[in-house]
DNA sequence: TAAGTATATAATGCATACATTACGAAGACT
DNA sequence: AGTCTTCGTAATGTATGCATTATATACTTA
């Protein structure tokens, strides 16, 4: 349901606009085009190798998810995130991903599929040891991937991806400054244990103990790296104008 | 958040592409460009009075929101509503309003805002005993917007109110077929009280109840209406190709 | 007559061109 | 010297033009 022309999924004939659009989303989610970063429609389209059109289209499309802001005559600016957006994001992920834990539950998945959230948990857990928090961000990452995705909403699945994707934008902010995870890992297994019994009950009280428990130390965690003001994306926050991708 | 540029909303001055965009999304929700309804760009940009650029971008944005699909060579085709997808958004949008309600409650907004509450009710109440089932369902309408905006989340606000938009393209048709909403006005008013009250608890268990009682109340209907299939959102289903506006 | 192929038509996606407009810089006036 | 005004520059939004490609139709051959 989401963005896709002609070529389904990431092949090489993909056109222009839409590679525009993925390349700026990518740059934006994986921190390469830092918060506050500007930069004009010509230089973007320079940089990008095609012309203005595309290049326009495709910012428009970030702004409607909330990327990008569109000045006039300021060009596209990557949206700062204050504490209360990222607050507000998390909320919100939660209340998708508790109701995705339900209904997950509740369809009873084949064993197959719930095999794959022991997989990541078992990659969680080995993470954890081994103290790759790259590791663990990634399986951890993997792991509501897959609960969104089993849920059997295609709506909710399309919107709790959406908004795990902006949640990557900050997730190295938080995962720096948190203590390790180990009751992450636990709690997920637990879900999954309900997931497997098909108890939606379960997987929904112990989902949503996480994500409250989560949301406390990430007030914590936000209050600590700064009263408030837009968030520090990346090391850099000053380096806006000039250049800004790396 | 959403969409706008330039001017902020709805002035004399908005850009021909967000015009496309309106007034094209307009036509889906508001049933004058029903469910299966055809058009190529170049007809769009002629009825619109613009030319193709404007007209693609609104229609690429429309995709992005699930109101149209862009096929090859096919130019833009209304997407249908299946019996799932209305399912699937009711749920979704079931889950963010219940969220909405727990927070609203929990903000403890002011007399001031709880009375525009009370007013959408008492509308309710009036066009439920004159049996004006418009006026009742704008009352209604009026009533999960006011739900939703107040919650605080400006995230959860905005994705809830594109799903209550999208919702608004298959009310009609639901309500043709429901028996008076009598519980609704009254499951409403209780949660108006639990919100004056500061008491989130009660507030999200009432409007969950009222939500999956909605649910089950919605699937006897779409049931009766037609095994599955698309579902026509007028009452021309075959009249796709030939002009489809009214 | 039916099936396959070739050609023509036209819609899309992108590039370029143009008009509008906003921001900045420079100069003039107080 | 500071402020206001005017002019120039350049970015945006849209229109148009062009290349690509897919579909449909017509023609040819078995």
């Amino acid at each position: 349901m989401p963005s896709s022309r002609s070529q389904d999924s990431g092949g090489i004939g993909v056109c222009a606009a839409e590679q525009a659009y993925r390349r700026i989303k990518d740059a934006i989610v994986g921190g390469d085009m830092t918060t506050g970063f500007q930069s004009l429609e010509p230089a973007l389209a320079l940089r990008l190798g095609m012309s203005r059109t595309p290049v326009h289209e495709a910012l428009v499309r970030l702004q409607d998810e909330g990327y990008v802001e569109l000045k006039a005559r300021r060009g596209m600016r990557v949206t700062s995130l204050s504490h209360r957006d990222i607050r507000e994001i998390t909320e919100l992920l939660a209340c998708l991903e508790v109701e995705a834990a339900e209904r997950t539950a509740a369809r009873r998945p084949p064993p197959a599929d719930v095999m794959a959230f022991d997989a990541a948990i078992e990659e969680m857990d080995r993470a954890l040891e081994a103290g790759n928090i790259t590791a663990w961000n990634d399986a951890d990452y993997r792991f509501h991937l897959l609960l969104i995705e089993s849920c059997g909403n295609r709506y909710l699945i399309d919107t709790a991806k959406r908004f795990l994707e902006q949640a990557n934008r900050f997730r190295h902010l938080t995962s720096a400054h948190r203590k390790p995870p180990v009751y992450s890992n636990v709690n997920h297994a637990a879900v999954v244990e309900a997931i497997r019994r098909g108890d939606a009950q379960t997987a929904v009280e112990i989902h949503r103990a996480h994500k409250r428990r989560w949301l406390r130390e990430l007030d914590e965690i936000l209050t600590m790296i700064e009263p408030d003001a837009p968030v520090p994306v990346d090391s850099r926050p000053g380096s806006a104008n000039d250049d800004g991708m790396r």
